[in-house]
RNA sequence: GCGAUCGUAGCUCAGUUGGUUAGAGCGCCGGUUUGUGGUACCGGAGGUCGGGGGUUCGAGCCCCCUCGGUCGCCCCA
């Protein structure tokens, strides 16, 4: 019972900043992008997993990085009453990989999983960024090939299409092996430092802390910098080129359409080789429908994070995607049509109205009923929610059904049932 | 963390240089009409104009603070 201690009337608390309650056409668009991604990767084969939407903090805080701005600032983390720190999932990969290594996984290797559910960043939210979001999620986990970032990619760019997403294309790059990255990174570092003066802001801050984020700067200061900034290519073993031009070919052999991205970076250590984003076309429709937060799906091969988790060495390569973004671009979906309605037209009829009712739907016809408010306007709201037949019931019980059409299944389902 | 912008009915929005009891459409409820595939008309309920303070004879409107939404910056695993 709840009491209240004054005369005041308790207020309804609000949502929370940054969350989504998901209605309407959205909801069924939301519906569609998940429907869709099941059904493309069982087409995959990718096996579908589920982890907890909670982890110890270090699950996160290791895989990402101690230091930076991420775990101590964007995550959601508080203190269970054990005292130990646990985080709500910002990510689904270092959770599947923690699953990896604690279920002894490695006996699948190498494993194809897919999954897809709420993630939690602490953020301002902006169009297309949400503190509670969801991501549909893909992962080849102990694959070292270059063929699984291909079928990888493959998937993600088939996605896009059964979702009817256009005007957006896959930015592609490598990052190399270790001793690559590590070469590259320190060119640029000193490129940046000896035009440090001429630098935005943003980006002198950046020198120190993620260098390789300079490429993506956003500043027009900058942009000069950036261009004739050393290229990764120059630094790629050979192991690391051969790797790259085998996942190139490949998608040209599997007729995905690629773009190179010479400054696609990622700023997290444990990533090599191939990283990647499919992002909207400039001035595309699906530019316009997204606004600053434009990337679709993103991701890459992330062959260093299970040791940092202390795993074995375990190559591996995966991509995310936002469900809200995807369903930005999907558009809206019409909402399956209703078969049948029944009509009361007088409230002597309901018992006969609920049996039919019944009938219909254990009969696999989608029916709803109109049996509320004034009698006379029965009919009209009933002709409102655009029903493909409707069946009447007076005191007589079920007398007649109008409409157009076919309309054998829900004979069939009257029949059927019947004495 | 920083910036811009917007908060009026359940929803979408009007509201004049500050001026009486704050309006419309949709939706909801009721009635009349119609009489069976989206009829027309009449009526009703519903708002401390996000909240607090200030200026003024008088504030939805002007000023300050605050809360919330939206968009952008930073960040982007």
């Amino acid at each position: 019972m709840a009491k209240t201690s004054s005369n005041t009337p308790p207020k309804t608390p609000g949502a929370i900043r940054g969350t989504q309650d998901i209605f309407g056409p959205d909801a069924e668009a939301f519906a569609f992008v998940t429907e869709t991604f099941e059904r493309v990767r069982k087409l995959y084969r990718f096996r579908r997993a589920e982890m907890p939407v909670f982890e110890k903090t270090e699950v996160f805080a290791r895989s990402i990085g101690e230091t930076t701005d991420i775990v101590s600032k964007e995550m959601y983390s508080f203190e269970d009453r054990g005292g130990d720190s646990l985080t709500l999932r910002p990510e689904f990969t270092a959770g599947i990989a923690r699953a990896y290594l604690t279920n002894g996984w490695q006996q699948h290797a190498p494993l194809k999983l897919a999954t897809h559910g709420p993630l939690f960043r602490y953020e301002r939210p902006q169009k297309g960024r949400y503190r509670q979001f969801h991501q549909i999620d893909a992962e080849i986990i102990g694959a070292s090939e270059p063929q699984s970032d291909v079928e990888l990619l493959a998937m993600a760019d088939q996605l896009l299409r059964e979702l009817g997403i256009t005007g957006v294309t896959l930015q592609l790059n490598t990052l190399g092996d270790a001793d690559s990255r590590d070469a590259w990174r320190a060119a640029l570092v000193e490129h940046f430092r000896g035009v440090k003066g001429e630098l935005s802001e943003d980006s002198q801050e950046r020198l120190e802390k993620n260098p390789l984020r300079i490429l993506d700067s956003k500043d027009p200061r900058d942009r000069q910098f950036v261009a004739d900034a050393p290229k990764i290519d120059a630094f790629l073993s050979d192991e690391a080129l051969a790797f790259f031009e085998q996942v190139t070919s490949g998608l040209d052999a599997a007729g995905v359409a690629w773009n190179r991205a010479e400054s696609l970076v990622r700023g997290l250590d444990y990533y090599r080789h191939t990283a990647f984003e499919f992002v909207p076309d400039e001035g595309s429709a699906a530019a316009a429908a997204l606004g600053s937060q434009s990337t679709v799906l993103g991701g890459g091969r992330y062959d260093g994070l299970m040791e940092s988790l202390g795993g074995p060495v375990t190559p591996a390569v995966g991509w995310a995607a936002g469900i809200e973004r995807l369903a930005m671009l999907v558009g809206d979906k019409a909402p399956d049509p209703l078969e049948a309605i029944v009509l009361v037209e007088n409230d002597a009829g309901m018992a006969a109205a609920m049996q039919l009712l019944s009938r219909l739907r254990n009969g696999g016809v989608s029916a709803d009923i109109m049996a509320t408010g004034s009698p006379k306007k029965r009919y009209d709201k009933a002709v409102k929610q655009n029903p493909q037949h409707i069946l009447r019931v007076d005191e007589r019980g079920y007398h007649g059904m109008s409409g157009e059409g076919d309309n054998a299944r829900i004979l069939a389902a009257i029949e059927k049932s019947s004495p």
